[in-house]
DNA sequence: CTGTTAGCGCTTTCAT
DNA sequence: ATGAAAGCGCTAACAG
């Protein structure tokens, strides 16, 4: 919004006395740059065989010899070299992540958030991350995909916002590779997948807003084939239907994602001849946008329409009025996406494994319910 | 805030008939586990190395053979064993990051902006992105360094949060391993860095803030030792000195970089006997805090008690009063440091590399400037 | 132009 | 209890 005034860019080295040199004890933490097995072997006189077993805690290793092979490899500063390991092992010990990241000025929320959840918990596991961005709209999609799955980067991935006819799905199915998705798909035998039951999520909102004398109820959809838009649509006319309401088409609008999605998506609902008096948003950005369109057109979210978000993102008790939403465990969801992947990986799981969680409504003051 | 309604969780297997199953053509996007260089070469008769060359797209290669090569690759699905080729040519092409993820509830909304920097350039100069995340207390972080230079997983580091007496930064010196900062630390030779020019953002909204009639100016300072929090204090009492005002220390507080910390910070604060008039924060979410205390003794921000962040997260806009605040560009500061570091790992730089860029102020409500 | 040879650093039979 | 040998899949120096 702020017209981008462009900033002071200084390239240069600065001097050596700019600011206060504090001297770090150049300390005998040796660069011991490259020591191998065979390193240690040499100089104990003994095969690489018999130090990467000692290493390996063997038990065919005379105690002694396991003594004297792990002192010397620490006092060597003896790491192993995970690539030639992974080669050899053929895993990786590594999950792999694909992030859209849309644009300069993305920072989704709930991102920084799952990726805490599954970076923790991959850490717990023993096994490392990957993550590779790409730019949601170049088709080399794909193409990050086959480079973890082809290249063998990784050992498993998680998949992250399921589409109804996902090209990843498929193509991870093709590969038979072990994959999981937040999010359901249209494939559902032999997907791993953790999901937020939005179908019935939206469906109890929508039925709290009729009990609340609501009639007039539309939907700030996705203007992409989400998954878990399809779903939530689901549990909107469910709930309709249930209370013999008429759901018309106009009431469903679909947007981008996004604060200005929502702003536009309810602009045009309020240009409607029979305008809602109650919206339930994609998520909370849309809903904020709603939100600030109402306030433009001299209404107010709450008292005037109704407006729930979806997901619970830090901002949403921020905004005036706060948000109404639906709250989605984000953190824990990308703990439990690690923790199946790891159980396929490890073949401690029979089949697929399924975990749907129910999210929590945050009743704040932009819908009273 | 809200209590933690404890959300049902159903693991199960759900039916194959739950929903709308759609086949995918099961396509003759044939599995093709394993090709190998050695599968073609047999295939054809050729040996390895032809191979290997012709798809590298060596010259001495004969054009009829490189199609032929090219066109059985192709056919047979070839992809290229990353490990293998990491292994062999000794590096990874792979840039690292460790991100200290806060808890459950982490959502740094820069972090995932600098992610997006990071990445886009990372593909877009042919380099992997590895994230490694760590809960920032445990004190296994040098672990997660180790790891990545030791266990050669990467080739190059970005090093996020520069503090005073960086072990990271020590280590990776010590180690004589390509990396790069964002913020200055106190080794500045050798040390390739970016940052935002913090020092001269502070002095110069204080001097702002002096000139719209403020004389007692406070600080919610980090309770760590940052980097970035040692050079904005002197930016601070620069300004104060060049303009004959007395800095108490008393203002200077030091709390956690979060919005508790900057509400704990301002009550603190407006306890003293002369409490501040204008207080500059260490992040947005300080200054987000610190209205917040304001708001509970009846005070606004703005208007009552000058009120500065630091950032201009996407939240500092939208929050009551809206918050004016020195904007970092995170996302290019992310390309840069990628751009630079992947500079030195091509040994395009001669020596270390500097780029200071200087903050945006952003006028808003919280202080009127 | 092409093939032979020699690894990268590690793990893992299989003998001894 | 230890070592020799055989690779994992790829690249590259060196002959021819």
């Amino acid at each position: 919004m702020t017209p981008g005034e462009v900033s002071f860019i200084l390239e240069a080295t600065v001097s050596k006395t700019f600011w206060k040199q504090e001297k770090f004890a150049a300390g005998r933490g040796a660069p011991m740059g490259e020591v191998r097995l065979r390193d240690i072997a040499e100089r104990l006189g003994v095969s690489v065989t018999t130090v990467s077993r000692a290493l390996a805690g063997y038990n065919d290793v005379a105690p002694k010899t396991r003594q004297l092979v792990l002192r010397t490899a620490r006092e060597m500063g003896y790491y192993p070299n995970l690539t030639a390991r992974q080669l050899q092992r053929r895993r990786t010990d590594t999950i792999g992540l694909v992030v859209d990241v849309t644009g300069p000025r993305f920072s989704d929320p709930l991102f920084s958030e799952l990726l805490a959840g599954v970076g923790n918990r991959a850490a717990r596991e023993g096994f490392d991350l990957f993550v590779a961005t790409m730019l949601p709209d170049t088709d080399d999609e794909l193409q990050a995909y086959r480079r973890l799955v082809r290249g063998r980067r990784v050992d498993g991935i998680i998949v992250v916002r399921t589409r109804v006819a996902d090209r990843r799905v498929q193509f991870l199915l093709e590969q038979q590779f072990p994959f999981i998705t937040f999010g359901r798909s249209t494939i559902t035998d032999h997907v791993s997948w953790v999901d937020v039951d939005g179908e019935r999520g939206v469906q109890m909102v929508v039925e709290r807003l009729i009990a609340a004398g609501h009639r007039h109820i539309a939907m700030l959809q996705p203007d992409l084939p989400l998954m878990f838009a399809l779903l939530r649509e689901r549990g909107y006319r469910r709930a309709m239907r249930a209370h013999g309401l008429p759901v018309k088409e106009t009431w469903i609008v679909r947007r981008p994602l996004t604060e200005d999605g929502g702003y536009q998506g309810m602009q045009h609902l309020l240009r409607l001849r029979t305008p809602p008096t109650a919206v339930v948003a994609g998520n909370d950005q849309m809903a904020i946008g709603a939100i600030r369109a109402l306030q433009d057109r001299g209404l107010r979210a709450g008292s005037d329409v109704a407006v729930v978000g979806f997901d619970d993102i830090p901002l949403a008790r921020h905004v005036h009025p706060s948000l109404t939403t639906l709250r989605q465990p984000i953190y824990e969801i990308g703990q439990h996406l690690c923790r199946l992947l790891v159980a396929v990986l490890r073949r401690e799981a029979d089949g697929p494994r399924h975990l749907l969680l129910q999210p929590e409504l945050i009743v704040r003051e932009s819908a009273r319910l």
